[in-house]
RNA sequence: GCCGGUGUGGCGGAAUUGGCAGACGCGACGGAUUCAAAAUCCGUUUCCCUUUAAAGGAGUGCAGGUUCGAUUCCUGUCACCGGCACCA
């Protein structure tokens, strides 16, 4: 310590450093927050459990982001918190670690993925003990690890082995739908319908089962791209060629692994009723399953069979006027090669398909204005009117959704009625709607009653719309024309990819195709390590696996598969596919439960105890996860299907993973804007005289909010913030900012005002001469109010992640105790022992290292993170006096002070109010009409 | 276009159930301390008008409404942020 200042205690950036790597070392030197399974030794099944969990981090090679320890810090000031108010607290961290940028890095240096990697989790690391969080940093594990992989692999081969049984509502194991189908008691379904088993063959057989998988193998159209060697997401596909390098793209029909995450829509909607999650979320996740109530009708088409529709509304069948199939639709082939359809008719046909093709979804959607389409040269039946409608096809009618053709009602759907008007088809109105007619200037969609809808077998007119969907959906299913169904927006989920850093598929293929699964005793399923990473340019899509042919090329025996399903000497090549980066954050709050365990993904016990359901949540699960809305649908709804499959197979207890969800905001930066909208970087712009000017132009600028961004060089470094002022400072900051959910912008002046709060706090424990506490003989009566009352307040907004007040709550107290004290011995002022004590405890979840110095400076041998949480006595939180406002016709007139026991009571309340002096005068030769009295809050005199 | 959210001082924000608008912090201004500065401490700080003062008026994006009383509830409207977007 340095002497040659008078002050070597003072909490500096200097000393702060210095007492945050000490605890930071103690804290894991102790393994302070390890937390206990039960049935191990420490664990105390009389205590509550608590899962604070939050979204683990890719690693990248830039390090932490100011947006990480915004979340991180929040779960981290309540899991302490409820550590000391006697919880068994499980808050755990760990790392995504398969990603893109690591692959791009090794394609183009050749370094292996693992070890840029390795050494961007080692400074995330180093990076996270610097903010003192309380993790139990023994379950640490990272995605990559063999030992979490093998569990991927096995969940994966879950599904794989799994069904969706429709009559039971959920997945049950493969083997118990081929002994139904042995036995007779279930008829194959699918493609397989009406056929009966005993009389299919083997690879039938083969065939009907493989189909009905929860990881199939299924064909998907994907953006293809030959000269990179990967398939592309869409938004990496512009005008049909690549972003990256402007190489040309095909759509393609391609094999992949995909998951049946479309048998779960309906409970995926439904369970968002059972979790405590953002509005905005279970919104976004709602609309994303897109379900809608609706018809499958089939319409007949003269010379090519029937071709089916979905329709939301089937009670405007009458108002079919033509129909349109999307261009991919297997009926537009059957067109083109129909020698009875005109050779000029086939011709547009031809041309205007194949242009559709090669434009990506992303390209149909902006050029969505304007609608095109072609004759395709058939015609169908109208069902209810038995008139001859034309087949059309044109590219808003999407293949993926519904039966990929629709009947058209251009007189109440929008779509279709700029489309008819495009192309002068005819437009009957069916719905007559209250106060809106149809005019002929744009299509009337919503109920009403059915006019214009009457034929020989079925009749609606006059009904309302409900009335004549259910009339018409059992006139079809009557009639054996169509049937009642639910549609989904939701796509089966492709979970292949062209990659090499990623997890294998435990899978192995015959040389007739045929996929055999690799046991669970030869798993985990690792990548063979290979020199060259570079993609494989061809027509077809070769994922880099392929290179590594000892790899992919081996025997059933040597891949593991059961020799009871495949001789071990067979030959077989493995899926050289690899699983997307969402696998391994798909289950992550499970394996944190039990990560060491080597005979399951999660052991029974740990898994019933940490993902139960906690004293505060509405149900079982984490108790509080929180991360970036980013997420809002894709991970959270990966991870709640994988959670639902695991609990049909009875592998968790609960039907839903994440209990309570939170998302904090985004932290934002500071920016500057020129005249005509254009961004300038921080970095060249000057204050002068109060007003913003760029630099190198002297013309003025204006400040706006920005995201973070290099370009801007506005992005806050974390280290070098720490540097400055401490973890703890850093903490408080973040938390002081605004509400957590809130996006805010970050303001590096703002910091030194919670710095210059610790320093206060600090020096009205602590001597900053000789570092020892100092301590009141007595206690202020009005002070031990004050902490009472900071003890109540901060535990009560700690419960609903208000820290930005409870920050508030504690800086008024250190600023009323630093006050000269109202004792007759001045000198006797501040804190004593035990108020010192109970304030550093709350403060403690908020800054712990600060927190943890004093508390040792008062000599406990022990750590406050371990200590208890103090409580508000409920008779110190009353005042003996309180003021109330006194207003005359709702306007603020006087302010008088009232004994609590009478300010309790409104008649009381109100009678002393009338003879009070100050009010006496307000009121005096008026008539009272009507006095309003709330206890304790305020009197209202209308006169 | 549809869905969700947000609009409060110079700035970040507070007001938890309809009851004192602006807690707390930043910045600014004034003062104390100091040879001086830094640091620290004390005070003032929504706006407007009149004023020596006391006091008064307006005010939570905008316009209305309900109420003794509205940042809070209702109707309409504007702006910004996020998501979805030819899903039949």
């Amino acid at each position: 310590m340095a002497s040659d200042t008078p002050t070597p205690f003072r909490y500096d950036a200097r000393l702060a450093d210095e007492i945050e790597r000490r605890w930071q070392a103690r804290w894991d030197q102790q393994q302070a927050f390890r937390a206990s399974n039960p049935g191990e030794a420490g664990f105390d099944a009389s205590r509550p459990k608590f899962y604070g969990l939050d979204m683990f981090p890719y690693p990248s090679g830039a390090g932490l982001h100011v947006g990480h320890p915004e979340g991180y810090t929040a779960t981290d000031i309540l899991c302490r918190a409820r550590r000391m108010q006697g919880f068994n607290v499980l808050h755990p961290m760990g790392w995504d670690a398969i990603g893109l940028p690591a692959e791009q890095y090794a394609v183009q240096t050749g370094v292996h993925p693992s070890v840029t990697t390795g050494k961007a989790i080692d400074n995330f690391r180093r990076q996270l003990k610097r903010f003192g969080f309380s993790y139990d940093w023994s379950r640490e594990f990272a995605t990559i690890d063999p030992d979490y992989v093998k569990w991927t692999q096995w969940i994966w081969l879950q599904a794989y082995d799994s069904w969706y049984d429709r009559d039971a509502d959920r997945a049950r194991p493969i083997g118990e739908l081929m002994a139904e189908l042995d036995a007779g008691t279930r008829a194959p379904g699918g493609a397989w319908l009406g056929r009966s088993w005993s009389q299919m063959d083997p690879q039938a057989r083969r065939d009907c089962v493989d189909g009905q998988r929860l990881a199939y193998l299924g064909q998907q159209t994907v953006n293809w791209c030959p000269k990179l060697g990967t398939v592309l997401a869409n938004e990496e596909v512009i005008d049909g060629r690549s972003e990256r390098g402007g190489h040309p793209v095909a759509r393609l029909p391609l094999k992949q692994w995909m998951f049946r995450i479309t048998a779960y829509a309906d409970r995926l909607l439904a369970d968002l009723a059972l979790v405590d999650w953002p509005e905005s979320t279970r919104a976004m996740q709602s609309e994303w399953i897109g379900r809608s109530e609706g018809a499958e009708i089939d319409f007949a088409v003269h010379g090519s069979g029937a071709l089916r529709v979905f329709t939301t509304r089937p009670d405007t069948l009458f108002g079919a006027t033509y129909m349109v199939v999307a261009p991919e639709h297997p009926l537009v082939e059957s067109a083109l090669a129909s020698t009875s359809i005109d050779g000029s008719i086939r011709g547009a046909l031809r041309v205007y398909v194949d242009a559709a093709r090669n434009r990506s979804d992303l390209e149909r959607q902006a050029e969505a204005k304007v609608k095109t389409g072609v004759f395709t040269g058939l015609e169908a039946t109208n069902p209810a009117t038995g008139e001859r409608i034309p087949v059309w096809t044109a590219d808003y009618v999407l293949m993926g959704y519904g039966t990929g053709a629709i009947m058209a009602v251009p007189a109440h759907d929008q779509r279709d009625f700029e489309f008819a008007s495009a192309f002068s088809l005819p437009i009957t109105e069916v719905v007559r709607m209250d106060g809106v007619t149809f005019d002929g200037s744009r299509a009337t969609a919503g109920d009403g009653v059915a006019v214009n809808s009457a034929s020989a077998g079925l009749t609606i007119d006059g009904l309302s719309t409900a009335d004549a969907k259910s009339r018409v959906i059992a006139w079809l299913e009557s009639t054996r024309r169509g049937e009642r169904r639910v549609n989904y927006r939701l796509r089966d989920w492709l979970f292949s990819r062209q990659r090499y850093w990623g997890e294998p598929f435990p899978i192995v293929y015959d040389s007739t195709g045929n996929h055999y699964p690799i046991k669970t005793s030869a798993l985990p399923l690792t990548l063979p390590d290979m020199a060259d990473y570079q993609p494989i340019e061809s027509d077809t899509p070769l994922p880099p696996l392929g290179k590594a042919r000892a790899w992919v090329e081996t025997t059933a025996g040597d891949a593991g598969v059961d020799p009871a399903i495949l001789p071990p000497s067979t030959p077989v090549r493995r899926e050289t596919n690899t699983m997307p980066g969402w696998a391994g954050s798909c289950w992550y709050e499970l394996r944190y439960c039990d990560p060491r365990n080597g005979h399951r993904f999660v052991g029974e016990e740990a898994e019933r105890y940490w993902m139960g359901q906690g004293i505060d949540s509405r149900t079982a699960g984490v108790d509080l996860y929180v991360g970036g809305s980013e997420h809002a649908v894709l991970h959270l709804l990966y991870a709640r299907f994988w959670h639902k499959l695991l609990f049909d197979l009875g592998h968790v207890s609960a039907p839903e993973p994440f209990a309570k969800l939170f998302h904090q905001g985004l932290i934002t930066s500071h920016a500057y804007q020129r005249p005509d909208k254009s961004l300038v970087p921080v970095d060249e712009v000057e204050e002068r005289e109060g007003t913003f000017v760029e630099r190198a132009t002297g013309v003025p600028v204006a400040s706006i909010v920005a995201k973070m961004s290099k370009s801007l060089r506005n992005v806050i470094n974390p280290d070098d913030v720490i540097a400055e002022y401490g973890a703890d400072t850093f903490r408080l900051y973040e938390m002081a900012m605004g509400p957590l959910e809130a996006s805010k912008p970050w303001n590096t002046r703002d910091i030194a005002g919670v710095f210059r709060f610790l320093q206060r706090a600090w020096r009205l424990c602590l001597d900053e001469a000789r570092g020892v506490p100092l301590l009141a003989r007595l206690p202020d009566p009005a002070i031990e109010r004050a902490l009472h009352r900071t003890i109540k307040k901060v535990g009560d907004d700690i419960d609903r992640l208000a820290f930005n007040t409870a920050i508030a709550a504690m800086i008024e107290f250190v600023n009323a105790a630093t006050r000269p004290t109202t004792l007759a011995n001045p000198e006797d002022g501040g804190l004593t022992r035990d108020q010192m004590e109970r304030f550093i405890q709350v403060l403690a979840p908020f800054a712990p290292h600060l927190a943890e110095e004093v508390w040792a400076r008062l000599g406990h041998g022990t750590l406050v993170a371990h200590a208890t949480w103090p409580v508000a006595d409920q008779a110190m939180l009353v005042d003996s006096e309180v003021e109330v406002p006194v207003q005359v016709l709702g306007k603020l007139r006087a302010r008088i002070m009232v004994p609590s026991a009478i300010a309790r009571d409104a008649a009381q309340l109100e009678a002393y109010a009338r003879s009070h002096a100050e009010v006496v005068p307000l009121i005096e030769g008026k008539p009272i009409r009507r006095v309003i009295a709330v206890p304790g809050k305020l009197v209202n005199f209308v006169v």
